[in-house]
DNA sequence: AATTAATTAGTACCAGGTACCAAGAATAGT
DNA sequence: ACTATTCTTGGTACCTGGTACTAATTAATT
């Protein structure tokens, strides 16, 4: 909370970072933090074009639904573009910024691996499918602003479970590649 | 938009509908849905215990950050319970109902390899790690309201490669077992 | 017709702002 | 040291989307 007068720009540069943790964060709290008025900080967030806690709030709650919709979407994690059912499909995933590591920027592997995973469940023509094994090789690091395009085919079929080798690439150039094992579930596997 | 004028009931369970599906809606705007006034609209709002709108908002937003971090967070997926750096580490995931199949109430396979991976990840002791190559396996279904429990040991160790085996289990039984080559990576790898 | 329920109108108040103006404080330029 | 400029602060009027309350009006019931 304390904090030496900062310099102006110190100052937004901070702010700019708090409301980046804490979009909930209203201007008087921020004049609380920063020790300084309201009116600068009002000043402040129209520099920094940020806009007022309710606009916020309505970006957060949107944009964390479409997020969402990437990450943990009831369906497919990315895009899908093409899908012949019981045979291939293809998905795109835009890497934003959640997706990687602070530090290096690299795309954290579970976003590629769900990517894949869930497109090579959704080219199944079952109700219910699930991964049984995978075994997944990443192949070069994937950086933020990227797209990432998965292909996935059905290589073979035995009764319920199914092989199907997903190559993700960006640029023609190959990143990942997975080979899931897969289930398709009978009717009645019902949770307890 | 045109509606004939509806019982009290028939417009509250509307409402709720409405509400549901867009909670952007203000008062104003349910009050020209239903061609009743402002105040009828508050006076429903009151007796079906809905808050208003910036509420609502605040909702949404708080909802969907915590989904967020338990999936795309920048550090761990799950929470970390034990750590060795270098050795060993412990994470638990509790199975919210964002993570699961919305018909068989499984857990969707790349929650689980994301704690695995991250939790494999965690355990080096580099500045920045990357995987490699990676093979798991899905032993039995998740469900929700599991809590799953993560155990990641580096096996193997061969400069700047390291063998994490991951076994991840609900109340004793083992759900997921994944063998994660990781590379910890030299200082300079960075983004382009 | 009288009673009750539902609706509407109106007022005072609140948080969290925008937009603007003017004055004072701090800093830099010369 | 004095001025010019930038930064900061204070104050006001106004806005949206409400809460909380009172009172009047309208519709439905018995």
């Amino acid at each position: 909370m304390a904090r030496e007068s900062l310099s102006k720009i110190e100052r937004q540069r901070q702010l700019v970072q708090y409301l980046e943790k804490d979009p909930f964060l209203t201007d008087v709290d921020l004049s609380k933090i920063f020790k300084v008025s309201i009116q600068t900080i009002r000043l402040d967030r129209l520099e920094l074009k940020i806009p007022e806690l309710r606009e916020r709030l309505k970006n957060v709650a949107r944009s964390k639904v479409s997020q969402l919709k990437s990450m943990t979407g009831r369906e497919l994690v990315g895009e899908l573009v093409d899908l012949k059912v019981g045979a291939s499909g293809v998905s795109i995933l835009p890497v934003t910024q959640e997706m990687t590591l602070r530090k290096t920027k690299i795309v954290r592997g579970h976003h590629l691996f769900a990517q894949a995973n869930s497109l090579a469940v959704a080219i199944i023509d079952a109700e219910a499918v699930v991964t049984g094994l995978a075994r997944v090789s990443f192949k070069r690091p994937v950086y933020c602003g990227e797209k990432i395009l998965a292909k996935a085919v059905i290589k073979t079929k035995k009764g319920n479970k199914y092989m199907v080798k997903v190559t993700s690439q960006v640029n023609d150039e190959i990143v990942f590649i997975g080979r899931f094992l897969v289930f398709a579930l009978s009717e009645e596997v019902v949770p307890h």
